[in-house]
DNA sequence: ATTATTCAGATTATCGATAATGATAATCGA
DNA sequence: TCGATTATCATTATCGATAATCTGAATAAT
């Protein structure tokens, strides 16, 4: 009894999020094989499973199925990643506009809740953890737009933008406090003012990337 | 001998090939549900082969799949199918600018002779293979931008669009010939013209949209 | 020397069967 | 009657084994 529902993982979602870990967190270069058999052996289940899995990852864009010939974690080059940039400022600008006057208290609480969590994990080192609550604090934003089938595409952006920075120079540990650089946002939100919010985001994101993807930063007119 | 690479259809492909024929004309409407053990029966494959084709589907946005409760055929909207077409819009001009610069005589043959198979299609009164070759053509000159990683990006908007579009409105059977709607396009490539490629396809875009959607229109400013 | 051919290995693709899950209907005890 | 529990059913998730395909190296033919 005790329906904890703590339903779900399912095993394949266990795979699916250990590889995608490793593919963000740069432990597994860009161009690198994954095996399907041997990633099988490595995780105690079937071949089967492994591929739902990597099925998953390239629709995140993070590997690149041949066929035949394998899968490899994706590569990114500047050009894409200048579009995805861009792809992904216009959908999460015009998400907010949406989102702001619909969310709701409990909304921003949660939100909150996800930039403590945040803040702990920078302090305590957890790189990966942070990336992971910052897409998930955008998201959360994004999905009360209501516009779900963007999800998907908003979130490749996200990941292909996080590899390319990954790929192409070294961590700087440096950074400026989540609740901080959040801060705009979440007042925006709070007063459900949408041309604020829009803005408040089109700024945040536009200082992310001058930070850590400058290369990325000139070509966005 | 003769290498011929007809390579080759796996059957996982001939399934995502089918039912995704079936989803793009109609023929399951929007929300009904697509049952792996089935189509295994139909297309005398297992389940496994099934559950590939279907991962696939939801990679282009065409399926919903929604674990152990089962597997949908993608619902649209307005609000997001506008989205779509901003951000279709955006890569294609920006795809064609790269393009025109690198397009060669063999390159604008190939396209020609799309065009001349979709002017055929259309007086065999073949629907389908009219909107697959008109996607073909456009992924054709958005692939010579170099730009492959938002190619799945571009193609799940296009779909969507067809989708939103098809799910919306009942089959208009007057149409433009396909070699003049693209004529200005193709005059643009022949001069290797980035901006006036650019202004081409922005200009037959909206009035594919004007002319298929024209709910999104009044959202294009 | 260059081009075909063959062959071994590595890897993905497919299969058929079984387990796990979620929704709903049936049952039972207060 | 009502709420909770259990059984049933449709469907997806997983498995282990086998088939199909690709790559590259060794070999043969021109």
């Amino acid at each position: 009894m005790y329906n904890f529902k703590f339903s779900t993982l399912t095993k394949g979602s266990t795979v699916f999020h250990a590889v995608r870990r490793r593919i963000l967190l740069g432990e597994i270069p860009s161009g690198s094989p994954l095996v399907e058999q041997s990633l099988g052996r490595e995780f105690n289940c079937s071949q089967g499973t492994v591929r739902e899995a990597l099925l998953r990852l390239q629709e995140d864009g993070l590997v690149e199925r041949r066929g035949y010939r394998g899968t490899i974690v994706a590569r990114t080059y500047v050009t894409e990643a200048i579009q995805m940039a861009k792809i992904r400022i216009g959908l999460e600008v015009e998400g907010i506009r949406q989102a702001a006057l619909s969310f709701t208290t409990k909304d921003l609480e949660n939100v909150e809740n996800m930039l403590d969590k945040m803040e702990k994990a920078m302090a305590g080192g957890d790189q990966y953890a942070v990336s992971e609550l910052d897409r998930l604090i955008h998201m959360t934003i994004f999905r009360a737009s209501n516009l779900k089938a963007l999800e998907s595409i908003l979130m490749r952006c996200t990941l292909h933008m996080h590899l390319f920075t990954f790929g192409s120079q070294e961590t700087k540990d440096l950074r400026m406090s989540p609740t901080e650089a959040h801060k705009p946002i979440m007042q925006a939100l709070a007063a459900q003012n949408p041309d604020q919010a829009a803005e408040a985001m089109r700024d945040h994101i536009t200082q992310v990337i001058e930070l850590w993807a400058p290369p990325l930063k000139s070509a966005l007119d």
